[in-house]
DNA sequence: ACTTGTAATTTGAACGATCAAACTTTCGTG
DNA sequence: CACGAAAGTTTGATCGTTCAAATTACAAGT
């Protein structure tokens, strides 16, 4: 092997001009059957491959989507990113495109990243994660016209102006189900550990519990506030505070909770207290939620990579748009294509089947909103 | 912002030309000082930055490592693959380095894609994951002579003739410290739960426990298989399993399991049984074991990251170097450069601090062979 | 001062593809 | 049957960089 072919070498072969070879690749329909015919021929004989850097370098398009690849290692919820990243790469793939990673220190240097890969042409369009209030990075990639979506709609003042791409998951609609199912299962006495107020994700977890709880019984904020509790993420976090909850007098029969990790520390201090009929609902479904049989709400993270690729390169396109303009799909007034929210799957496991409906093996379309739901056993 | 600054106008700003701007970047030391400080005040006021496609048109080198994204999400133990991106993207950085990820249906498509990435100046190497007996890949790659280290040794045939660059995790003797750990507090019917035979990598961490035992109590191959079990990866799988066990009469203390699935599975059963004193240890240190204070072997995928690049790039490289030659810190005679095993750090918390010893909270520095493992609290 | 060698810098030519425009063939039509 | 338009194909230029060789600048040695 001595030297990879080149569209001069294909061209010969098929006795056509290099542009021939080019369009054959680019544009098929403008060719000549015979010739296409002839040219592909000759393609497959001499194992021709592009090569994507003399392509990039022209055209100035990369085929590839940057993502920052966050440094800390969230444990249990980490995982939640890293489940976003396969099915954005597999998704990205039937495309025609890749996914590069890189790293930063933070995000003033994010946005240097940003400069650097844009310029090289080294990505066509980014995918920004954990955003925050007031998002420099948001600021920089729209000012400069630099394609991306945010997995995360923007909070606070940001939701107004935001007139970004962003997809996000509706933690909403995942934990009014998840308390819906608990009261179809005849409780009434749910409680909610949150996240401190003010995060705009936690934040919006509660209300769906709220609106349900209140759509059922009717109890304003106040009542709400009383059957709420909040905690850092984590674990141990969790445990304590419900330890100390069971500790003090309380009449909870169930509880939501923000994520799986508290979710998990929750159930612990319930086993712990040897409370056997204690539902507790989780958020991320994250192995550890399968792993132990707890009921948690699933982010459908592959209904969010098709949304963001969607947002990115239009329904079925094969290379990223520009920004700004107005979306192919924008035609029928379909909703607003600028963004999308994902609905989440509640997903039942043991952890919510319990009490007060009788704890039969087999007892499933009993009480509970049937079809409304995925049941999964472990397996 | 009408047009990227190229090389050009860097040099007519500086007052100089292209190929001394070009010399600036790459190899600062051949230029005169003066002049330098001129080009670079030139790059900094223009906030020029070079067009990588161009580079790599150029030089062939993309500066990039390709690596193949499981589409598997194999639940707990998928998050190891996940944390060793993490740390490869941040320490491959460090050395001006990009991951690129890609997606393959099966392993010939796998080698059809490095084909195109290779081709296409796309990537400079390869990691390759998930090795397996009589890899096609690894064949390919060697004959092609393109870069490329395997996370995990070859296993059967392959193994001598192996002479590609690989890293793996010491799986025996991370068990072996596990089990050691289990016989400094006293235990001595220290059984193994494995996967089925066969599997290099399982048969290796089980041989880690075997010699453990052997040394200890003299036991031979044959009253070690009276003290193994094996199943497929999984929890419930391994639940099942222990579930009988615990249901036949035994006499095991405790239980060293090939995974931290496995481990969850055991211990779940082990808690079910109300059997509190029975020390259980894993292997992988994910979430789910940090979570649920399950004792696991940490494989230090940072440190496996790290090996990576240094079988790739030398020592401090910053550029992959071609495959097959002396390697330069072959000098002096340092052990085999071709490869790198890395010792794992067993992590203790409850599931393995349990009796004989008596069971205080305090009790640390007791029997256990103080300071050779990491004692981790649930935090 | 004059060679000689080395350091520093410059120049022309790639790298492999696509773009834009020019050219040639094909085909429908009056 | 010639004409013009559309379809198909080719040609020259270009993307931004680095390589290889050529040139110039500078210091030391006889």
């Amino acid at each position: 092997m001595t030297q990879l072919p080149t569209v001069d070498d294909v061209a010969r072969v098929a006795n056509v001009s290099r542009q021939t070879v080019s369009n054959v690749l680019n544009s098929p329909g403008i060719v000549k059957p015979t010739t296409r015919g002839r040219v592909e021929a000759a393609i497959a004989e001499l194992g021709y491959r592009p090569h994507a850097s003399a392509r990039r370098l022209r055209t100035r398009q990369s085929s590839t989507i940057g993502v920052r690849l966050d440094p800390v290692t969230n444990g249990i919820s980490g995982s939640v990113l890293d489940r976003y990243l396969h099915a954005l790469t597999e998704q990205a793939a039937e495309r025609g495109m890749r996914i590069m990673l890189f790293t930063a220190n933070d995000l003033d240097d994010e946005i240097e990243q940003y400069r650097t890969l844009r310029d090289g042409a080294d990505v066509d369009a980014f995918v920004v994660t954990a955003t925050r209030h007031a998002d420099p990075r948001i600021g920089w990639l729209t000012a400069e016209r630099v394609p991306f979506v945010s997995f995360g709609r923007p909070w606070g003042a940001d939701m107004d102006a935001a007139n970004h791409l962003w997809v996000d998951v509706d933690g909403f609609a995942g934990h009014y189900e998840a308390t819906r199912h608990l009261i179809g299962r005849g409780h009434t006495r749910i409680g909610y550990i949150g996240w401190p107020a003010g995060s705009g994700t936690g934040d919006e977890r509660r209300r769906g519990w709220a609106v349900a709880m209140n759509e059922a019984f009717g109890l304003d904020e106040a009542e709400l506030e009383l059957l709420t509790t909040r905690t850092e993420e984590g674990v141990p976090q969790a445990r304590r505070l419900i330890e100390t909850m069971f500790a003090a007098e309380h009449d909870l029969e169930a509880l939501v909770c923000v994520s799986d990790s508290v979710a998990l520390g929750a159930m612990m201090a319930v086993n712990e207290a040897g409370r056997r009929s204690f539902p507790v609902i989780g958020f991320d479904n994250t192995p550890v939620a399968q792993a132990v049989g707890l009921s948690s709400v699933e982010q459908r993270l592959d209904q969010v990579a098709a949304a963001t690729l969607e947002l990115l390169m239009g329904a079925t396109g094969r290379r990223v748009l520009p920004p700004g303009e107005k979306r192919p799909d924008d035609e029928a007034g379909a909703a607003d294509t600028r963004h999308r929210l994902v609905t989440p799957k509640l997903v039942v496991r043991r952890s919510s089947h319990l009490a007060p409906v009788e704890e039969t093996e087999s007892a499933d379309a009993g009480t509970a909103p049937a079809g409304r739901h995925h049941r999964e056993e472990m397996q």
